[in-house]
RNA sequence: GGAGAGAUGGCCGAGCGGCUUAAGGCGCACGCUUGGAAAGCGUGUGUACGUUAAUAGCGUACCGAGGGUUCGAAUCCCUCUCUCUCCGCCA
């Protein structure tokens, strides 16, 4: 959700933005609903006035026996005047908010122009490329052949888009959970958290999956939502808060299964499981003040960042541009993990930082010192990592000319004595 | 799933159509008092929007949420959400 006084302040500035990810000039329009928005209320509170002072009137008077007809016919028609006056800005208001619900979020200045992936910057890249002796086969290809990765166990029991893991595969995708929240909370100050994954649609239009992305996620009979990330669980905890601004940041962190139903993706990666409807994620989420947002941004990229380096699997840092960035970011950095089998890098995290976009959705604030007023928050979102595609990026680098896979030094303490798969 | 009881300011708690501009208490802040502290006394104490140069004033709204009745709703009616107690079922 958008500051409605910056618009008013500097409505160029904000076309602008919206130009960068290539959409239509909408601040006049707004601007123009403020205005009306503001006349009716004004007007709306001459009324509520007039009605307080009238209602004291009429109780003194018939306090003490007088004649209030008078009095109260004007009530009826004080009435009639608000009731339309609601109605007007009630209207303006619902066009208002439904135009700014589906505005994206304002643009770091730092993040560079460009319509799509192709535009975004490489900021760094880390580790070195194995040299294969053989051709790298394709996580799938190794999978399947190791008798532990099953797609069509998984079709038979949930159609498209799902696995089933078996034996070292699964002890590996639970070891690769398991090691990166160790690592979030014994070195990265997170607090692990379990949090429901299923979320009410207040939880979802707070982290901005509303009413956009609706087409995006499951959602159940009851009306509630499959979480398609746990920054939703996450980043809504603090939703309607006012936090003490001293115990800013708070750092969480939880592995959970995320949702999603890839609408829009028919064809991309069909094979394998890079792109499924249920996967597992340890997401990191910070809640914290917009003079640290920044620095929190780096600080998390690096924690997620450790993760690959832990792990010894090469990566690139991207800096995605405007065409390329989230609804609710202002600016993301994306991981890519080189995957040899593929020959390709992949994205394996995406770490974005809100500022104070669904802070304002959700309201969350936080107060600077006693007694100071509340201002918004920043919020933060990074991946820490997807737990499925750090599989796939494992078994690739670390397969073995057989079909087997070597267990990454980080993980053997988490795999019960098994160091080589298959 | 069944039966019942609730939801009021940072917290406790009264109010159940107009003498409420939400009593009273606790907490907190500031001041007075004191050698210092405690006690005591006094003053203040939320959020949003509008107005405004203003985080100053002033206005309006907010008593779980949303509707309704009324000249007037914390108070009456309807719907929903959540919490608590008991019963049933259950990992």
């Amino acid at each position: 959700m958008h500051d409605i006084r910056a618009l008013r302040a500097d409505p160029a500035a904000f076309d602008a933005d919206l130009a960068r990810r290539g959409l239509e000039p909408v601040a006049q329009r707004l601007l123009a609903w403020d205005e009306e928005r503001r006349q009716a209320q004004t007007a709306l509170q001459d009324r509520q006035a007039r009605r307080k002072a009238l209602a004291r009137e009429i109780g003194m008077l018939k306090r003490e026996g007088g004649d209030t007809s008078a009095l109260e016919v004007e009530g009826v028609s004080l009435r009639a005047q608000m009731e339309a006056l609601e109605e007007q800005a009630r209207a303006v208001e619902r066009e208002s908010t439904a135009l700014l619900a589906n505005l994206p979020n304002r643009l770091d200045p730092a993040v560079p122009d460009g319509p799509d992936e192709s535009a975004n910057e490489i900021r760094h890249v880390w580790g070195t490329r194995r040299e294969f002796t053989f051709t790298p086969k394709q996580h799938f290809e190794l999978g399947e052949a190791l008798g532990q990765m099953d797609f069509a166990t998984a079709g038979k029991l949930s159609g498209a888009r799902f696995v089933v893991l078996r034996a070292g595969l699964a002890r590996l995708a639970r070891a690769l959970g398991q090691f990166m929240l160790d690592l979030h909370v014994g070195e990265h100050d997170f607090v692990e958290m379990q949090v429901p994954v299923l979320v009410t649609d207040d939880a979802m239009y707070g982290t901005d999956k509303l009413p956009k992305f609706a087409d995006q996620s499951f959602r159940t009979e009851d009306g509630r939502w499959l979480i398609p990330t746990a920054e939703v669980p996450l980043t809504a905890s603090v939703a309607g808060d006012i936090l003490d601004g001293a115990s800013l940041p708070l750092r969480m962190t939880a592995l959970t299964q995320c949702f999603r139903s890839e609408a829009g993706s028919a064809g991309r990666d069909v094979r394998g499981m890079l792109r499924q409807h249920q996967f597992e994620k340890v997401e990191m989420v910070c809640v914290t003040t917009p003079e640290q947002s920044e620095a929190e941004h780096e600080r998390m990229t690096r924690c997620a960042e450790t993760v690959l380096e832990r792990l010894g699997i090469p990566y690139r840092r991207m800096l995605l541009c405007a065409g390329d960035t989230g609804f609710g970011a202002a600016k993301t950095f994306d991981l890519e993990a080189w995957l040899p089998g593929q020959d390709a890098w992949r994205e394996i995290s995406s770490c974005s930082n809100t500022r104070d976009f669904q802070a304002r959705r959700m309201n969350a604030r936080f107060r600077p010192q006693a007694g100071a007023a509340p201002a918004f928050v920043h919020t933060l979102n990074g991946s820490g990592l997807a737990v499925g595609r750090t599989l796939i990026a494992v078994m690739e680098n670390y397969q073995n000319e057989d079909g087997s896979i070597t267990v990454p030094d980080a993980l053997l303490p988490y795999m019960g004595g098994l160091a080589r798969i298959g």
